[in-house]
DNA sequence: TCATTTAATTGACCGCGGTCAATGACTATG
DNA sequence: CATAGTCATTGACCGCGGTCAATTAAATGA
């Protein structure tokens, strides 16, 4: 069943060791503040090593964060079906802001919007993959809201889409270049709120 | 009336043709492309002295920046005062799109969104600086646009402009994480409508 | 005019992210 | 087994942004 070779057993584990001691010294003093030459050294490997199981120092938290967008997919189910598009999106970005917040981090929520601008690599960047998880649940959701008349139809659905997932962005943007004095969940909920209601049916 | 010593004139002329250099530099050849030490060389100076006219190689850029931000006070003069203020508002912005479009460029732009979330040293980044005179200009409209009743009155003053003012971040930001096939003009007067939209007076 | 203070300038130096030719342990093949 | 090929690993090396003690020359004051 196991069709790796000992050698390729040997390499995982390396890969693996990396991976959690850079997250665990991330989490202790900053991205900034470890170096590559720290990893490996707490690794007893050599700064090649790490090279060639990721591409940069930054791939490693890229890692991590593909992984911890699986956690949308049970936020969803805890959410009523019953209640209106608009109301099940707040929602689902009010979850999101705690977990950013309180799990995530600013730190490495930062690295990872700086590289988004940076790394011109990567034809889709991650920050606005359609593939992911909490993008392709939003999308039901605003495809709902059109069908029930909730949202207006002179705008096409895959541009309201983008509208409401640039709403996401803006404030977590805005969130990392503010120092102190800034509630991520609330501006998140009051900034989306008015896009919604801008993107709501007119009963004139 | 020039009070000046003659080695504080000396300073200042380093200090401009580092400045006048570098940005030719980093138009040239892209800014992540551009060392210091060539800057510094074709300035016939050492590297150090860079330094000592400015904290880094991003703030030179800052530096022009701020210059330019006095632009926007003569886009404000060709706005007919009796319009009403969203209309102001997306003007402006317009306006604005363009001149980041067409003169400033996706690099530079980039370099201040990085370094607004990076340099934490600043208290207040320039990018929410309150000062701006773009922002300014901005202020008054939507504090004409309430005082005429056209936008909500449950909502705080302050945080309609806060509001405002993060429009423009996102849709900078998203056109700077996109590769292509983003009109930023477009982009910017289409979601700003909707929020505008959004902070509209209803008459339900 | 000369001594003292002030400040612009220099360039060797540091630490970091990242590269790559060389190595050799492991694997696949006859 | 032996042999050829693969690939994880190594660590010296590069270029860059940024620092700082030392140097130099102009400003100041007696």
């Amino acid at each position: 069943m196991n069709s790796l070779t000992s050698r390729q057993k040997k390499a995982l584990e390396t890969r693996e060791k990396l991976l959690k001691v850079s997250l665990d010294l991330f989490n202790k003093h900053g991205f900034e503040h470890v170096s590559v030459e720290q990893i490996t050294k707490a690794c007893n490997v050599s700064k090649g090593t790490f090279y060639t199981h990721f591409p940069s120092k930054y791939d490693v938290i890229l890692e991590k964060f593909k992984e911890l967008d699986s956690f949308y997919g049970s936020v969803e189910k805890n959410i009523d079906r019953s209640l209106p598009a608009s109301e099940k999106i707040l929602l689902l970005y009010q979850e999101q802001m705690k977990y950013l917040t309180n799990v995530v981090g600013k730190d490495l929520l930062r690295t990872v919007y700086t590289a988004a601008m940076t790394n011109q690599v990567e034809q889709d960047h991650y920050l606005i993959n359609p593939q992911r998880m909490i993008f392709q649940i939003m999308n039901t959701y605003i495809e709902e809201g059109i069908q029930l008349g909730e949202f207006r139809h002179d705008i096409e659905v895959s541009q309201i889409q983008v509208i409401i997932q640039r709403c996401m962005r803006a404030n977590v943007y805005d969130w990392l270049i503010h120092n102190e004095d800034f509630d991520l969940s609330a501006e998140m909920s009051q900034f989306t709120a008015i896009v919604l209601d801008g993107l709501k049916v007119k009963n004139k």
